[in-house]
DNA sequence: TTGTACGCGTTATCAG
DNA sequence: CTGATAACGCGTACAA
């Protein structure tokens, strides 16, 4: 049934190498034969066999999606799914492979293997936390590697959105409709987008002009339920306005609103982080700040193989942009959009 | 860097197929030679080259996991998320890897790739519905294959929950509260779960010899907002009792229950499928079915090596169990727990 | 433009 | 128990 690149060679009457020139595109080829050949491959419906074609050219379009602790909550699960999915997407568009890698560190074991040369020509890690363990010995293999999500590092290449400045865009918008006592429910410190959210909060309040209160600051960890306990510690300093740092943890914030039988966004105006599906379904709506995972996918692939491609000494970086979505939410109107 | 087989021979002073009989486990090596020689791969670090192991020996340890449709709703987001890192681990465990390929039916290509012989040993394929049109070019490939939820067709084999049962019981533990006018907000009809679930809770009334109204059955999508809108239907003809065929449209129902100004548990009780955090979390925490994802994905895994290792020509099968999970919405006292 | 020949790292067969 | 040696399917200098 898998016919290979010997049989084709004979089923049209030319030599092995003509036919892998044709397969792999190689302008070395008359016009003519390279038509016939290409009717035999379809015909027979030809693949090449990627082990052999690995073996031979010392390379493969097999990536590695590397994700630590993928479970745990330090990834909204929604994101995670949109992000696989962006990944698989571009990688099949562009001829490639996504070999999976989660879990927690003690899986060592697949780890070592995708660091071996020639098993994936490249990696995506996707990062939970600053300099994961994980990164070192990936980085150390020499394969080519992208990381979702911003790092300190300065050997790596990322994809990541643009945490700081949307977290500073929505933290203002919440200004600019009157609210002076805008708290917020950061993320887990050790997250690199949480700890850039926080820091775009506090550059948005002292560019408006004012001082940062620390009692309307608190830490918690992007589930709902951490944004219950952290609305009901703010609650305490009676803010005017929450920033969450992520949608599920307004989420959680919005019902410990609602039991301390406060009105949003009469008493306080809530804004999430995400633009989850559940952030448009919220009573009222959520603002928020659309992040599109599946770009980050797409973006990660794109920079990965152009990696690949064309080797470069520095590190490459890009960002994505991201929409401000105002929602009911905020105390604003529905129609004041912007971008 | 990378060792050979080669190097690894010359470094111990034997053969390379002596190696390689150590590498894998052959019995035919004196265990002097098998120690020596463990030492010096274990020393230099030697992993084989996959590549090459799988041209040669025409097998890989690669598993696809195929997920049609993933990102839809017919799949619960967190749901997935777990199912794939049971399969991860599994994987990892039996050292295999795992070869992703989500996405929709255009995405043909990958699933052509991977359905060739010898790039993967065996697939583990989503189903989102009955008759999925990628299950006949899968099944064609020969490949051997194991899906994760039921499938109508009796070549495929599978590992599924069982859905008929479990919605059985927890509709005849609704009846046996007294309840009786208890609806159920479905899932879609085209996925196999769903309809187990509702054969279940038909199972469940005529057992406990009431007939099956059908205007208390609403079929819904497994989304939070359809679980809204099967519930806002349902309230006309005041049911007592709902059962939800997923946790997340028990958390739209509960929502729509209240906005209608009911209690839960006193004026309709309340319980869903799936037992997700979300279920201990709500107000009151959702009487439910827990299904462990991980679990259908470990089980695949096992059920896919085991296929391949000893060929059958009958398909297999593997349910796993739920547990029934008591909580307070539908009107019992916590302690009343049941397996 | 096309074909020849060799090598990639392993496994497997067959002698010894 | 161990060691040559032939595949495995393909890419690619090198030759024609």
């Amino acid at each position: 049934m898998a016919r290979t690149l010997e049989q084709i060679a004979e089923l049209s009457g030319v030599s092995r190498s003509t036919v892998s020139r044709v397969v792999n595109d190689d302008p070395r080829v008359s016009e003519a034969t390279r038509e016939h050949v290409r009717d035999v491959v379809r015909r027979e419906g030809y693949r090449p066999n990627l082990a052999a074609r690995g073996l031979a050219s010392g390379t493969t379009n097999v990536i590695a999606a590397v994700m630590p602790g993928a479970v745990d909550n330090i990834l909204s699960d929604p994101f995670f799914v949109s992000l696989l999915h962006g990944l698989a997407v571009a990688a099949d568009e562009r001829d490639h492979f996504v070999m999976l890698s989660l879990g927690d560190t003690s899986f060592r074991h697949t780890v070592d293997e995708i660091a071996r040369q020639g098993v994936v020509a490249g990696i995506v890690f996707v990062a939970g936390q600053v300099d994961d363990p994980l990164l070192e010995p990936l980085l150390a293999s020499q394969t080519p590697m992208v990381s979702i999500g911003r790092s300190d590092d300065d050997r790596v290449s990322y994809v990541d959105v643009d945490n700081r400045g949307s977290a500073q865009q929505i933290t203002s918008h919440l200004l600019r409709l009157g609210h002076r006592r805008v708290a917020t429910i950061a993320g887990p410190n050790f997250a690199p987008a949480a700890a850039d959210r926080l820091a775009g909060y506090r550059a948005a309040i002292e560019a408006f002009g004012l001082r940062v209160d620390e009692t309307l600051i608190y830490e918690s960890d992007f589930s709902e339920a951490g944004g219950r306990v952290g609305m009901r510690a703010l609650l305490e300093h009676r803010p005017d306005a929450v920033f969450a740092a992520s949608d599920r943890m307004a989420a959680g914030a919005l019902n410990e609103i609602r039991a301390a039988g406060l009105q949003i966004p009469d008493d306080i105006a809530l804004a999430g982080f995400d633009d989850m599906p559940l952030a448009a379904e919220m009573e009222p709506p959520l603002t928020t700040v659309r992040q599109r995972p599946e770009r980050l996918g797409e973006a990660a692939v794109a920079l990965l193989l152009d990696m690949i491609a064309t080797p470069a000494s520095s590190p490459r970086r890009t960002i994505l942009p991201t929409d401000l979505i105002v929602r009911a939410s905020c105390g604003s109107r529905q129609d004041q959009k912007e971008r």
